[in-house]
DNA sequence: GTTTGTGAACACCTTCACAGCA
DNA sequence: TGCTGTGAAGGTGTTCACAAAC
């Protein structure tokens, strides 16, 4: 699923800097890889072949060996990738090294479980700030924190280097608290509400939405069922499936 | 983000049964659509050009033109598209008239929130079973509904017509969660386990995974300092962004 | 005149299959 | 011999631009 991305560094030909221009596609996968390899580090692996890590991360070894190739990659024809440089290189590249400051805004029924989420800081990133516009939540602890009012955004984004914003709240509020995370410098939204944002160019937003999750799954139950109902007779499906986003 | 599907409903040449079949990405995109018919409805419009549509969904006229398009669509040239007629279509191919049974599994932080998220009721939805392995869980009242056993399962999947599980446990439970979902009939899943599932072909798994978001985020704020950091001097980005999937 | 529906061009992604290196 | 890295082929998805329909 799904989200957008236009406008490209429309100038500044020559001078590349020195930072592959991963497809997307690609980035979306490293994390997955990066887990995988996680993994095989703590069961004492060296090395992994590009088959291995391909299945541990669920795609096709193929399609591996190209995204890795595309970071200028450091696997060993005849052996396959050494897992701790590979680990390196993909944290690199996907800025983790920075442990980067997140907030989260919104600290309703969602909004705290997200809180909760362990895997923040394990993943390398480092929740600063939780934010809410009802002052009854204000003040309230969770998990170390105290819940401010999110008229306190700006002063926070000065004082911590703010890199992500989480948007946790209901519709109808969303567009205001990204309006505020956009002016307190903030350039990358992940959205949990169900709504469309709209954001200035320079501003990255990726959207996770449970209902639109279901929906798809619910066509793809309709498909299904509308297969085996009606057709021929036997057979229902063929292959394994796992829809894309 | 970003799952796969393999498989394609092999035989079966020739009597193909009356359902479209839709490129995955608009299927994705179609609760999108729906989400805004459903907000033009309540402001009493009663017909919609692609145009504005698109601009309520996020997309460009165009792509949503061409994705009604494949349902066979009920547009009129000069007019629009009716805004109830289009509803019904849509809510038609995603099968939301099911009011599909789902289930969750795992009633922790994460679990909790999703157990008490309104969005499923009003998307044809019904919660029908929350399950969890730790007793100490077991009988605890959310939302109405009584945690049970996981142990459970096989039972009420019996009693109701499950048709999508949602996985909300840690990512070393999740497999066998998953494998227990299939066993009792489940064939749609959607996990926030952060882990690989594997299923037998005509089983759909999506994933949502909040890590990998944040990661991708994280790529993006690590490409846009690398180039407000060396090259030319001015400009840093020249379009909006938001990232895709 | 307005707006849909769609062929054709383009861009992106995946998969295959093998050359090249350890 | 084994496995990576990659050109080339094939698919899928997006965008353009316009003819057809109202």
């Amino acid at each position: 699923m799904s989200q957008q991305r236009h406008g490209s560094t429309p100038g500044n030909a020559g001078a590349v800097p020195a930072f592959p221009d991963l497809p997307e596609a690609t980035i979306a996968r490293l994390p997955e890889y990066l887990r995988a390899l996680h993994h095989l580090a703590e069961t004492g692996a060296d090395t992994i072949s590009s088959e291995g890590l391909a299945a541990a991360a669920g795609v096709n070894s193929a399609k591996l060996r190209k995204d890795l190739s595309h970071l200028g990659s450091y696997g060993t024809r005849g052996v396959g990738y050494d897992v701790a440089l590979l680990v390196d290189q993909i944290e690199y590249i996907l800025g983790l090294d920075q442990r980067r400051a997140v907030c989260l805004v919104g600290v309703g029924n969602l909004g705290h479980a997200l809180a909760g989420y362990a895997g923040f800081a394990s993943r390398g990133f480092r929740i600063v700030a939780l934010f809410d516009a009802d002052p009854a939540r204000v003040g309230e602890q969770i998990n170390g924190l105290t819940v401010r009012h999110f008229d306190e955004l700006p002063r926070v984004a000065a004082a911590e280097a703010l890199a992500i914003g989480v948007i946790a709240t209901p519709a109808n509020a969303a567009q205001a608290v990204a309006d505020g995370l956009v002016a307190a410098g903030v350039t990358s939204i992940l959205n949990f509400a169900p709504c469309v944002l709209s954001v200035p160019p320079g501003v990255d937003v990726r959207k996770v939405d449970l209902a639109i999750e279901l929906q798809i799954l619910s066509f793809h139950e309709h498909r299904k069922a509308s297969l085996t109902a009606l057709p021929g007779g036997r057979e229902n499906a063929g292959g394994q499936e796992a829809v894309g986003s």
